[in-house]
DNA sequence: GGGGTCGTAAACAACT
DNA sequence: GAGTTGTTTACGACCC
């Protein structure tokens, strides 16, 4: 059991604190390397070989590991040396508060019995979130969540593959869910947050991102960030509404309409084995748009008789404007049906933005599950890892006092009740999570500001 | 009214 | 020749 008055623990700091001067300093490496959580087929199956440390923190959900890592924009990779690949704390069991687990990841170290972990929780897959079936249950949430002040903050984060928790719910079958936000970076796409979080202005009426990001989400997922047109046709396919009518190829056009317009999209030759003949092209992602994000594909289109710069302020307005272009018209235009609950935002992240959709939002109207879909695997759930700073000594946590993203001031130092740390909290043994939702209110507060623990 | 975003249609060329 | 891929232009809808 932890002991939260530990004055050590107040602390978000990123080094393991040792109070034992007989031992050697512990490493300051990271516990839990950043990684944006590709899922991994072994997800949730490779266990973790049992190590020297066996640590006990307060454990809200399955970690994993992951195949490799990736740091985001503007932070260095994760090494753990050649031929090691990060790995994470891991328990087969999910939300078993203080649960004593192994982990390994890939470092030999001696932990003293009273040392300090501290250290924001790091991106996390939170497998056990539970499939909303009951539009009550998410109302009595969202009550409780909005209640609370600190949930109109938001926790910084700059990267890639981006997902708010937004639950929707039908006026016909009461369904809510999840669906991804697929905001890219908070840099080029994330000016229209708002506190809430759920304003996810990037949709169109169709419910989907605008193409330029469809593309860029698909070919984030890609090996190397590359991909033939086929292919990303294949992704949009496959994880959004655009081919719903097989006969309507304009979403084709569009795509490669600003594949073409896009300079974030970048074609290189697509040779045979020998290095010959020219197989047409291949796709890949500019690197500035690996590290930043992209930008509209309208910018790059060429503006006859004028030349733009596009960076005065009034152009920004604009911009900004434009990124929330017919904000009413989606409104009305989205379907009637569907009825957004507010949710306070904490910037999740998928597991991968390539999967169907369909698996990882099981209940999503128009996306049953297929009969032999078994909902209680890993990965046929959503999935959402938390938003974490990077934690490094290579890259340095940044200064916690405030952030400003525009309207949302981040203020993520909120410390998780003292009671969260009690497991007094009873637990569907279905779905792991905890059955009250108070207890899933301070779950949620948990994963969005950070984890305290000892060891 | 100008300029922004975005989707869409279409014409056209080059390639398979 | 048909289909696919890639480029470019144009336009409408909507926003600030």
């Amino acid at each position: 059991m932890p002991d939260n008055s530990d004055p050590a623990v107040s602390d978000y700091g990123q080094s393991f604190e040792h109070d034992t001067e007989d031992q050697p300093p512990i490493t300051t490496e990271p516990l839990f390397p950043w990684n944006d959580f590709q899922q991994s087929a072994a997800f949730g199956q490779e266990p973790f070989a049992p190590s020297e440390t066996n640590y006990s923190i307060p454990q809200l959900a399955t970690f994993s590991r992951a195949p490799e890592a990736q740091a985001p924009s503007g932070h260095d990779a994760w090494s753990y040396g050649a031929g090691q690949e990060p790995m994470f704390p891991h328990s087969s069991s999910t939300f078993r508060h203080h649960e004593a687990f192994h982990f390994n990841h890939g470092l030999p170290r001696s932990v003293s019995a009273h040392s300090s972990i501290q250290r924001p929780i790091l991106p996390l897959p939170m497998r056990q979130r539970p499939l909303w079936t009951d539009s009550t249950v998410a109302d009595t949430m969202n009550e409780i969540l909005m209640s609370e002040p600190q949930h109109s903050q938001s926790f910084p984060y700059d990267a890639a593959h981006q997902m708010a928790p937004c639950m929707y719910s039908t006026s016909s079958d009461r369904l809510p869910s999840f669906r991804p936000d697929m905001r890219t970076t908070q840099k080029d796409f994330g000016d229209d947050l708002t506190a809430d979080g759920c304003e996810t202005d990037d949709e169109n009426k169709d419910g989907n991102p605008p193409y330029a990001k469809l593309i860029y989400q698909a070919l984030m997922d890609a090996p190397e960030h590359k991909l033939v047109l086929r292919d990303i046709y294949a992704w949009i396919a496959q994880n959004t509404d655009k081919a719903k009518n097989p006969m309507n190829k304009g979403w084709q056009n569009s795509v490669r309409h600003n594949l073409s317009m896009n300079g974030s999209f970048k074609k290189v030759d697509l040779v045979d084995a020998n290095n010959k003949s020219k197989k047409g092209y291949i796709w890949v992602l500019e690197p500035s748009a690996v590290g930043h994000g992209i930008q509209s594909t309208t910018r790059y289109r060429p503006k006859p008789g004028k030349k733009h710069d596009h960076t005065d302020g009034a152009d920004l307005k604009r911009q900004r404007a434009g990124k929330r272009r017919g904000k009413a018209a989606r409104r009305s235009g989205r379907n009637k049906s569907l009825t957004r609950i507010h949710y306070p935002r904490f910037p999740h992240y998928p597991q991968s933005a390539g999967q169907d959709l369909a698996l990882h939002c099981p209940t999503e109207p128009g996306n049953q599950p297929s009969p032999s879909m078994d909902l209680n695997s890993p990965a046929n759930l959503p999935y959402y890892c938390l938003p974490t700073p990077p934690l490094s000594t290579r890259s340095p946590l940044p200064e916690y006092s405030s952030y400003d993203y525009g309207d949302n001031i981040v203020c993520p130092e909120t410390q998780p009740p003292d009671f969260m740390l009690n497991d007094a909290s009873e637990h569907d043994p279905e779905t792991g999570f905890p059955s009250d939702p108070r207890s899933r209110r301070v779950e949620d507060q948990f994963f969005g500001h950070g984890l305290t623990c000892l060891l």
